[in-house]
DNA sequence: CGAGGTCTTGATATAACTCAATTTGAGTGG
DNA sequence: CCACTCAAATTGAGTTATATCAAGACCTCG
């Protein structure tokens, strides 16, 4: 890998010491040498522009990924050639934890919009965890914190109408921003309207008649991209407030 | 944690290293010797009856579990009463993963008929991962697989039909039963049909029709909990062969 | 042998999808 | 700066897959 794809400017060399997301991604919890021995494996890149893939499906398993900013979707690609949006990634969060137990990224990954990136090699990232304690525990502790996320997220694709799904995708990015220190009371999705949809398994006209109908009932206010939650707590009601459970009974069975 | 818990008959007791699931289960690419390490640490617990869990949503996170023989599910309650399985485990299988982040388990594990079980102080094995570089590498390794079918999983959820899901969860079963050794051909489920359903997003009466209608169409035959698989390859067909795709186009949005 | 749970089957309702048409907006070039 | 193009989003109408409700059959176990 050429050094010339990597760049200079101070607000994206900041080492990892300095990053203000520090909490949210991998070096949480470390001491500030063993951060700083974190950092000096830690490759930071040129910015991607919008649409531009940070790896493919298919791709030899090299590194991790941490987003700096921006935001980054990742999807795969089924042998019939639909795409399935499997997650969209915030700034703190770490890309390509599913490619290290074969080897090969299972999904692609393309910014949503201008995005800064950290790359982790990963066989060095492992020496050295193998060193600091933390950093072990701190990948184990992502994975787990993944795991459980997308076991939420079953729940939600098995057993939730439409407007539960949606108003808990909103919910949850807004405190995902409001974690990173942005609002969550009004944000931009850099997600179009399609792109939720296969997200969450619904279709796009469903996704858009929803976001009118929130609207007209004053839970949000939408323009094109922007969205503002107006009445987030009767939006939380809607996510619990599930249609009559026919969920069985796991006892036993 | 009371020792007149552990027995030792022999089947129970015997070691990793004479295990036959060894080559699905954390001690696989470990050294002979490690294999020993790590067998000190593994606690054989008296088997489970039917029914009897292993730990429940909300526990305090100890140790992570390896089903040894038997099967386990795991589901999580919602505030709202409701229970969602996420999970069935077959031998070899590890338990317990999600808890890792926050400490705590997020949902319950019962027994689904007599099932025994291997223990893993979770502290121990941390401390012992430091020390054995394969053990490390395999925690992260499994963890990372089951990302990836949880990505897979979640597929099956967002956008397939009924037919597809249970075509897909019985050749899943089928193969997870082959990698053990055990017929992928013909076997039992050990989980009600109410269980399926509820894995799946489906009503009881849908997995309900949908196997008398498979059965119908000669691709397998069912007689209460015993499934045989008769048109394998034509089942496989079920599973791509998918709708009419109204999956967006996640190229940029 | 009876009771209670599980499974099956049928009839009906409905949420969400599909198809189709229109509107809106963003980007491009004259 | 305006007109044009193309993609994204919205809106409407009609269809459909699957849930729901209801009833009966079948096991299993005590």
């Amino acid at each position: 890998m050429d050094t010339s794809t990597y760049i200079n400017i101070h607000n994206l060399s900041r080492a990892c010491n300095e990053c203000q997301l520090q909490d949210l991604c991998l070096p949480l919890g470390l001491s500030r040498g063993d951060i700083e021995r974190l950092d000096q494996i830690v490759n930071r890149r040129k910015p991607l522009q919008r649409g531009a893939s940070l790896f493919r499906q298919g791709d030899r398993f090299q590194a991790l990924y941490a987003v700096r900013s921006g935001s980054i979707k990742s999807y795969a690609t089924t042998n019939s050639g639909e795409e399935q949006i499997n997650a969209f990634h915030l700034p703190g969060e770490i890309l390509g934890l599913d490619a290290i137990g074969s080897g090969i990224h299972p999904e692609s990954s393309v910014a949503m919009e201008t995005t800064s990136i950290c790359e982790l090699p990963f066989d060095r990232l492992h020496t050295l965890a193998h060193e600091v304690d933390g950093l072990q525990r701190q990948l184990l502790r992502i994975m787990s914190r993944e795991l459980n996320s997308d076991e939420q997220f079953m729940r939600l694709l098995a057993n939730r109408s439409a407007e539960e799904r949606l108003a808990s995708f909103l919910l949850n990015l807004a405190s995902r921003f409001e974690l990173r220190g942005y609002s969550g009371q009004a944000f931009n999705l850099s997600m179009s309207r399609s792109d939720i949809g296969n997200y969450l398994g619904l279709a796009v006209e469903t996704v858009s008649r929803l976001f009118t109908r929130f609207q007209q009932e004053g839970l949000i206010e939408v323009d094109r991209k922007a969205i503002t939650l107006v009445d987030r707590s009767r939006m939380s009601g809607l996510c619990n407030l599930s249609a009559t459970a026919s969920a069985g009974e796991p006892r036993h069975g």
